[in-house]
DNA sequence: ATAGGGTTAG
């Protein structure tokens, strides 16, 4: 009976569930709890409270509410099913079981807030009937404050569970993952490995998640192969995440295999991050071919697969394309653009000098402009050298983000370039006021599977002057070769201790490339430097700047670049 | 036997 209801359940229809319901025995509370959790849910409740032929259990009550969840009822009525439980007679403990679906149901509520006020009494009741330290509802908490945007306390409901199973672990890491903590991520999903917990897909694609969000090709790399080794490079979500990490790092042709490899079972998330990789590189023909693979196998493509191809456009500097796509998205494939497709159109159009156009997007577009919008439209300027547009889209963007450092910078350079010293003063006086540190660019690279993190000016590794002093000895020797001194600020950039280090650790052979990954803009002086020094080392050196590759060689960089 | 965990962009 109970094959029976599972296969009636994958076709999720009621009348098939109801007619393997009356065939039931009634002694076979399997099936019964079966068809219970997955009937929507007003028929649950129905057949749990009336029709159910032996008293409820509580695996009874924990099937109605994973029904609840499932069919994304309102939180009321998940309460109302708990207190149903609470008071029932004889008395029915409340389950781990029942107390994590009735978390998940929380997680689909309207808000964040909302979710979240109506968790903690959920959390403090969890407490008292010592369950919130079980691995069901631990996780369910791990996972609930992790939507919440709050890892801290996500990490801390995983500390709490005194042995957690896979799928607390799996929790854990999507949480750091998804909130941007990629190297606590990772470090969680190696504890994991080696308390000896079993990694799962859930947390090999967390972890993979992670790694692409550092461009950590060494780690990407082991994480294929721990996928290979334990059996999981078949799941399509693996498989997916593998293919953004591989694309994030830059390394088109790999991804391009495991779409190949996949024969067919790819689906639109996987397309999608194909066609991102192509876009970060700012190839434009491969994404629009891409997108024509799509169509043939009549994936209908969604607000992702549009921002990926704006992105291209972008990327590419091709802003008449840009202009079109933002046209044919919506009239030939009905996909309305959002914000994110208006602010990537508002970039390509900046960034190849259109600045007045941006501009006008940016007013007449159906979304309010937010930082992202003036920020793009702020870097664009500077390129240009347009302080007018400069000017007005670093107030605006300060208006909307009073703690966005980056845009007092470049606002008080405008200011100063234009010999308006009093303005710039008024900027850090601001700066200062609002308690805004500048923040040092970050830097990083990877050196046998450990992540390096460097930040501008600072000491704090622990070969920080080993590292210092492999700097020097590569300006000696780059200014042999012509390079002039800059601005001494620039001295101590992360992209140089980040790259320094990799000399020092013999991160890669002569000859053999050597990847220092940057998520910001590389700066001008550090692209002519860099040229100097993959002279001297003999190696090429490449840095991931926010969106392109530069690809420094015998003193070139083969990257198009806008200084 | 029942319940919890996942990918893509910014």
């Amino acid at each position: 009976m109970r094959a029976a209801a599972e296969a009636a359940a994958s076709s999720l229809d009621p009348a098939r569930l109801h007619a393997v319901l009356i065939k039931t025995a009634s002694g076979d509370r399997a099936a019964h709890h079966r068809v219970l959790s997955l009937y929507p849910a007003s028929s649950s409740v129905r057949l749990l409270l009336r029709h159910l032929p032996f008293p409820p259990t509580h695996v009874s009550w924990t099937a109605a509410l994973s029904s609840l969840s499932r069919s994304r009822s309102p939180p009321s009525s998940v309460f109302l099913l708990l207190r149903l439980i609470l008071r029932s007679s004889p008395p029915l403990l409340l389950s781990d079981g029942a107390v994590s679906a009735a978390l998940k149901s929380l997680s689909v509520s309207i808000s964040v807030s909302v979710s979240l006020r109506l968790a903690l009494p959920l959390h403090s009741l969890a407490l008292k009937l010592a369950i919130a330290r079980l691995p069901f509802s631990g996780s369910a908490l791990v996972s609930l404050y992790a939507k919440s945007r709050l890892p801290s306390h996500a990490l801390k409901a995983f500390d709490d569970i005194p042995h957690p199973d896979p799928a607390c672990f799996a929790a854990a890491i999507v949480a750091l993952a998804q909130n941007r903590r990629p190297a606590p991520a990772l470090a969680l999903f190696a504890s994991m490995r080696a308390r000896g917990v079993r990694s799962t897909m859930y947390a090999v694609s967390a972890a993979l998640r992670a790694a692409a969000d550092l461009a950590a090709l060494d780690l990407s790399r082991c994480a294929h192969a721990h996928a290979l080794v334990v059996g999981l490079d078949a799941d399509l979500f693996v498989a997916t995440a593998l293919l953004d990490a591989y694309g994030k790092a830059g390394l088109v042709a790999d991804a391009r295999r495991l779409l190949d490899a996949l024969l067919g079972a790819a689906n639109l998330v996987t397309w999608n991050a194909m066609l991102a990789a192509h876009a970060q590189q700012g190839d434009l023909d491969a994404a629009l071919g891409v997108f024509g693979e799509m169509r043939e196998r009549d994936l209908a493509p969604d607000d992702l697969t549009f921002l990926a191809i704006l992105t291209a456009c972008s990327n590419a500097g091709a802003a008449d394309a840009a202009e079109e796509w933002i046209k044919l998205m919506e009239s030939r494939y009905g996909v309305a653009p959002g914000l994110a497709h208006y602010t990537c159109l508002v970039g390509s159009l900046a960034r190849v000098g259109r600045l007045g156009d941006a501009e006008r997007v940016a007013l007449a577009m159906p979304f309010a402009p937010d930082a992202a919008v003036w920020r793009t439209l702020l870097s664009g300027s500077i390129i240009h050298r347009r302080a007018d547009i400069a000017e007005s889209s670093g107030r605006r963007l300060l208006e909307l983000d009073p703690h966005d450092d980056s845009a007092y910078v470049m606002l008080a350079n405008v200011c100063s370039a234009t010999g308006r010293m009093d303005e710039v003063a008024k900027l850090w006086t601001a700066m200062r006021d609002r308690g805004v540190k500048k923040e040092g660019g970050r830097s990083w690279v990877e050196v046998r599977g450990a992540v390096h993190v460097f930040v501008a000016n600072e000491r704090r590794h622990a070969r920080t002057s080993e590292i210092y002093a492999k700097l020097e000895e590569l300006m000696r020797e780059v200014k042999k070769l012509g390079y002039e001194e800059e601005d001494a600020g620039l001295r101590h950039h992360s992209e140089r201790l980040a790259m320094a280090f990799a000399v020092l650790s013999g991160a890669a052979p002569k000859g053999k490339e050597l990847r220092v990954v940057k998520n910001l803009r590389i700066c001008g002086d550090c692209h002519e430097l860099f040229k100097y020094v993959s002279r001297v080392i003999e190696r090429e050196i490449v840095v991931r700047d926010v969106n392109r590759y530069h690809r420094f060689q015998n003193g070139s960089c083969t990257c198009r670049d806008y200084w």
